[in-house]
Order: C-alpha cells, then sequence, then structure tokens
DNA sequence: CCGTATTTGTTCGTATGTATT
DNA sequence: CAATACATACGAACAAATACG
C-alpha cells in the first residue's frame, strides 16, 4: 500500500525545506492554490499535507498572509535543578537562571492576583479541604518578546494570615514570592515534587502562544509543589510551556557542563 | 465571531463524553453518518470535530469499526529519581520501580542489538568522533500487555573491548545492563543528565503505539547520559513514550510519598 | 479610509478506497 | 460476498484576515 497523496506531498515539502529549496526561515511557501496546480492534487489534499508540517512545527500559516518556512528555531532549554532549593519558576530574576545562558532576554508581566476556593488538584496538592481559601498569582512570561510560558501559583490563605501579606500585592516579588515567604515566616523548602503532564492546550494557551486552535501542538505543564521540613505543602506551581519550543533538561551529580549546541 | 460549526460540535461532544451521556470507556460513538444527520453538518465537519477529540485522547477511531470513547485512562507515572544511581530505565526487573505501585505489569522485549557508527546526538553526548563504533541495544516495553516506551541504549565500542562482551548477547541483562557494567569495569555512575523533549512520532513509533498518523498525539523523548567520576559519559539511552498516556515525577529532598489519585 | 486582490479557514456535497464484521 | 465504518480525494463556494493601491 503506497503512502496517501497528501503524506506523500508533504513528505516532499519536508525534504525541500530541510534542504533549503523553499528558503530559510521566514519565507512564505508557494500559495495553496500554486501548490494544488504543481502537484496536480485538489486543495483540500495541499492543506492535509500542509497541516501534517505545522504539526511538526516545520511551518506556520497565518490566515490572510500565507504559510511560512519555521526552520529549527533553537529550543528553550529550561534547567530543572535537581536542588531543593533550586528554583523551577521564580517570579523576579532569579528563573533567568532556568534559561540557558547566551543572549535570552526573560520578561514577565505583572502578577495578576486572585482569591480562590482550592479545587480539585489544588487542594489536594496543598493538603487542604476542598474550598478552602487559596491566594493565585497568575503571570505571563517571554523570552526575547515571544511568549514562553503561562505560570500561576498557589498559597493557602493561612501564609497571609501568618504575615506574608505582601503576597496579595500586585507586583513582582523580588528575587521571588518563595524566598520572601521563608524570610518572613521561616518556613523553609525542604522537598519538592515536580510534575510532567503533556496535554493539549486550552483556549488560553493557544491564544497567548499563537498555536493552531485544533489543538495539534501539545504544551507541557509542570506541577511544582512545594514542601517544609515536616513534609507538609506551602505551595503550589503550575506553569505551562508550548512543547514546539521547549526542552527541560535535568543534571545530577558530577557530570561536564551543558555540551555546545546538543539536541 | 462564533466559534466554527466543528468546534461547538466538538465541546458538545466532549461534554457529553465527560458526563458519561455517550458511555463509558469502549463504548463506540455513533457513525459519521448518524452524527452528520444529528447535527445536520456535513460528513466533513463531522470529521474535523472528532478529530479535535482524538488529539485530545477522548477517543479513537478505528477503520471498519467505529470510534471509541475513551473515559480518562490512568496515565503511566513515572518515578524519575533525583538520586544519580536511580533507574530511569533498566532492561530487567529495576525498571518496575518506574513504575507506579500497583497491579500494573510491566515487560520488555528481549533487546535487538546492533553495532553502529556513533552519528550525530549519540557521537555527542558520548563524546565519540563522528563514525566511532558503538553498540545499541533497543527493546519495546509493555505495561499490562499494552505498548508503554520504546528504548535504546547506546556504548562506546570500548566498553566491549575492556571486557563488557554480554552487551553484545540479545537477552535482557538482569538486573540491567548499567549495574552489569558497573560490575565488570568498575565503572561508577556520578552523575546524569535527562533531557526531555516533546516532538512527533515517527513512523515506527507510530505504528507501535498505534498512534494516529498524522502526527496529532505527540511522544515524549527522555534522552538520559550517564557520566562516571571523571566526568565521562559511557552510556546514553533514548526512550520514547506517548504523550497521552502518561505523566513523569520528579521527587527531591522531604516530601510525602505520592499522593492517592493525584493529577 | 475604502475597495480590491490575495491567502487561508470553513463548510458543503460527492465519489471511491480500505478495513472489519 | 455484502454491509458498515472510517480514510482519502476531488471540486466548489463563501467567509475572514491581511496587504496594498
Amino acid at each position: 500500500m503506497p503512502d496517501p497523496m497528501w503524506r506523500r506531498i508533504a513528505e516532499d515539502l519536508r525534504q525541500k525545506i530541510e534542504s533549503g529549496d523553499l528558503g530559510k526561515d521566514g519565507v512564505p511557501l508557494p500559495s495553496e492554490i500554486e501548490l494544488r496546480d504543481r502537484y496536480d492534487a485538489s486543495r483540500n489534499t495541499i492543506r492535509d499535507a500542509v497541516k501534517w508540517l505545522t504539526t511538526r512545527g516545520m511551518v506556520v500559516t497565518r490566515p490572510g498572509q500565507g504559510t511560512f518556512v519555521r526552520q529549527s528555531i533553537d529550543p528553550f532549554v529550561t534547567q530543572l535543578s535537581s536542588d531543593v532549593t533550586g528554583v523551577q519558576g521564580g517570579e523576579g530574576a532569579a528563573y533567568a537562571s532556568e534559561v540557558k545562558a547566551g543572549k535570552r532576554e526573560p520578561d514577565a508581566s505583572d502578577p495578576r492576583i486572585e482569591i480562590q476556593r482550592a479545587s480539585g488538584l489544588v487542594a489536594s496538592e496543598l493538603g487542604l479541604k476542598h474550598a478552602d481559601t487559596i491566594v493565585s498569582r497568575h503571570q505571563e512570561r517571554f523570552i526575547d518578546n515571544t511568549p514562553w510560558s503561562l505560570q500561576t501559583t498557589f498559597y493557602p490563605m493561612r501564609l497571609i494570615e501568618q504575615g506574608a501579606t505582601r503576597l496579595l500585592q500586585a507586583d513582582t516579588i523580588l528575587p521571588g514570592a518563595v524566598q520572601y515567604i521563608e524570610e518572613t515566616l521561616s518556613i523553609k523548602r525542604a522537598g519538592r515534587r515536580d510534575r510532567f503532564n503533556i496535554r493539549t492546550p486550552d483556549r488560553r494557551e493557544t491564544e497567548f502562544f499563537a498555536l493552531p486552535d485544533d489543538g495539534r501542538v501539545a504544551v507541557v505543564e509542570v506541577t511544582q509543589t512545594l514542601y517544609d521540613k515536616s513534609g507538609n505543602p506551602f505551595a503550589v506551581t503550575v506553569t505551562t510551556y508550548p512543547a514546539d519550543r521547549n526542552q527541560f533538561v535535568m543534571t545530577i551529580g558530577t557530570a561536564p557542563p551543558e555540551p555546545p549546541g546538543a539536541a
């Protein structure tokens, strides 16, 4: 059984993109009409082929404009420290260490603060009863002005009652909200659990990251729970990254520094 | 602008699946023809809606049979130990610890051994020159008889020359190939680097995991490099998991044991 | 600012192929 | 072999986004 036509066309375009025959990053592909004529196929078949390329992140299509080559963007590399105190996503300058050394410029919006009732996942991670009160701080984070991640951290209300009132202020806490809690309430991080999930983006993520709206490009959701030395959780951070431009690295023990351009 | 029709239909089906109105796991959806009549749309529009559900892993479609509900399969949870010696993917019984405690039954094929020349990624991870000789051991791994992961480990040929000849035998090394190397050559793991990538499946993966062939469901590729105490790499393991049925957890420091059914 | 051309997105209808029962 | 279900492919029309004179 030969491959279907859309697939053969897709492979042909893939080869032409990888070899550079269709131009470098940012160059528009021929329009669907032109590809239809060139491959002697219907426009729908061409669209299936192009869709396959977008799923692979090799092209992006923009309504009204065209389809553009997207050659091997270097991925953002997020270092997941194996240290308990290692940042996975501080609010302030701290999280710069997540980004691979280089000229990448991280940036973040001011946090949006909400007072909510704990539901499902958050309640269970924080060891709270359903509908206990929590505070959430949500930020949009960028690298080089391109959308990089969405992050929300949830704290039990008791932290505020105990004096960490700064958590309610809608500006970035430097050098990091967790450090602020440590200093204010003498709570020390003694443990951490990171949970990785791959899933399709929701509407908010689709819009913010400018992903195709049929969920072809996945997001990585990292849920990090912090524990004090008695093993009680005191913060949960949920961060989502688009899967097509991120890589995660965890180094443990004695290992040489990151190789140059390792995949 | 209201959502397109395929999207509204998809949301409606999603709600009906989640609420159980369309039956539990394994129950067939109405056929495309019936859905076409029921929603007063064309069959193509119905297919767009169903495709969105398959991307989300909520249904599976099988040619000639139908489309079947796939309600919240419990994900396989892979523990990524933060310990240097922690297994991420031993060959033998060792990797059972990756699988969440329970009645899950891991199993693996006998390894397929190949002698190759190091290319790109493997050469750079192992610190070899391009075209140096390496040995690869490839396994298919299952949980409860369903395809779970594909794993290939690459070793530099010098390990065999130094006496680890068992690496060339095509059967499972118990309790693990790395442990065998440690014992035979007195090489100790002193460091580890795990690299996470999300990408679309290749043909082999699409077939083995029975994923849709247009790449809608991603795979997670974990590349683990092991270092001895001088910081020299001596093994690289590449494992791929289908993203729609796996979750990864890393625990560091003092943290309570895994909560019951945490997401 | 407006209208027009171009490009992708949505929706329809139809025909035929392939897999399964 | 026939019936049923999904997969592929074609052609057509209109909508929405964008670019440009």
